[in-house]
DNA sequence: AAAAAACTTGACCATTTGGTCAGTTTTTCG
DNA sequence: CGAAAAACTGACCAAATGGTCAAGTTTTTT
């Protein structure tokens, strides 16, 4: 049993060293990659980043590419497991404010995942046609599949809900990949502040509900 | 008169090689940076694009980073362009709906042009930052100060008109930059196809005439 | 027609950069 | 403790790439 219990621990405290300077390479690599690119980001970039010696981000992720692709399959992951809310008994307006205050607050506190994943978006989607082809096309169809039934029990305003998923998804995440252009647009010389986001996911918000039925419009319209 | 009416020709026809040259390489220039940003573009994969030896884009445009400055700004004339309309005496839900027609047909017609810009917004615009905050800050001022006219003469419901402004933009520049997402979504293996990008245009329109309340909800809400 | 200006391009070069490696140090574990 | 495994890293290399150039060709101009 001493036995037992050691090896596993011992397995973990084995990895210690390798899972922490793998993260801390991964989030240096996040770092570099959203800005500079896949080519434009280099090895020495991201070891200088992460602190360390630029053979070490070899030794553990082999290539560039391997690299790339680890950051990415991360991104992936997360943005799954943003992703599972929206059931068919929630409240209609409730659940697309959550909703949409969660992609919100995604686009401030990782922008960088959410510009690598664009950069890898503009450039064609070569490394993750899979991902959105399979589970990311599963996941709007389920859901659009809820909000639909929810239409036809009356519950909101007709409207195209699969466009509606993608318009929540363009209005939340422009605000972590083209942040430079919203700042620069308000006169914001050191980057958006929270009261730009609080502002922003209400006005997103505003627009889906109204769009869905989901809230009145003001008086003397 | 003959000789000045020949000089003129001339003149026209000194330039003509080198007009002609120079819009079939940046031409080239914009689809390569496109589909590898501006450090994985290579002057070699551009020469080849445009059918010219390496050593002929660089008689023209001397470095790299020129040759980019030139279809960067290129660019942002084109957006400039795109941009006069929606005046104080129109009418408020054509003007709107006109105005998103607009950006999706250039959605349609130069996806590279807005990948080029999208690219350079997520690396931070580090070349573009003086038009961002100078005339592109102030067409929105202009144009959310129209809109908050519209606004107080009750000719549309009260809305935050810098946000229905970067709803707009976000909404139409998301299919052509993001164009790959959408269409694995939509299981389009060959791209998105007209009817995709009509659908889009009228879904956005919809949401954001219901939006300024524009246009009446279906019945039965 | 001939001189001048503009254009063309293969060959070449310096620098950058992804990646390797061998020798060393640190950690793990019986 | 001591051996094996894992981690570390400076020095190095081959390939890719931006950029140059000199020798030519074409076009323009007088």
């Amino acid at each position: 049993m001493d036995t037992k219990t050691d090896q596993s621990l011992d397995r973990n405290a084995q990895g210690r060293i390798r899972q922490e300077n793998m993260e801390r390479i991964m989030k240096a690599a996040e770092k570099v990659f959203a800005g500079s690119g896949f080519r434009g980001a280099t090895t020495s970039a991201i070891a200088i980043e992460a602190g360390l010696p630029k053979a070490n981000i070899h030794y553990y992720f082999g290539t560039k590419e391997k690299l790339y692709r680890a950051v990415l399959d991360d991104i992936v992951e997360l943005w799954l497991s943003s992703f599972r809310e929206i059931g068919e008994m929630d409240d209609p307006a409730e659940t697309l404010a959550d909703y949409i205050r969660g992609k919100m607050q995604l686009s401030r506190d990782r922008p960088n995942a959410s510009k690598v994943f664009a950069n890898e978006l503009i450039r064609g989607a070569p490394r993750i046609n899979s991902y959105l082809s399979m589970e990311l096309k599963d996941w709007v169809e389920e859901k659009s599949g809820i909000l639909d039934n929810w239409i036809a029990q009356g519950r909101m305003a007709p409207v195209d809900t699969k466009h509606l998923i993608f318009h929540i998804w363009a209005m939340t995440q422009t605000w972590a990949d083209f942040e430079a252009q919203w700042s620069a647009i308000l006169g914001r010389e050191n980057g958006l502040e929270a009261t730009d986001f609080e502002t922003a996911t209400n006005a997103i918000i505003t627009t889906v509900l109204r769009n869905c039925g989901l809230v009145p419009l003001p008086p003397g319209n």
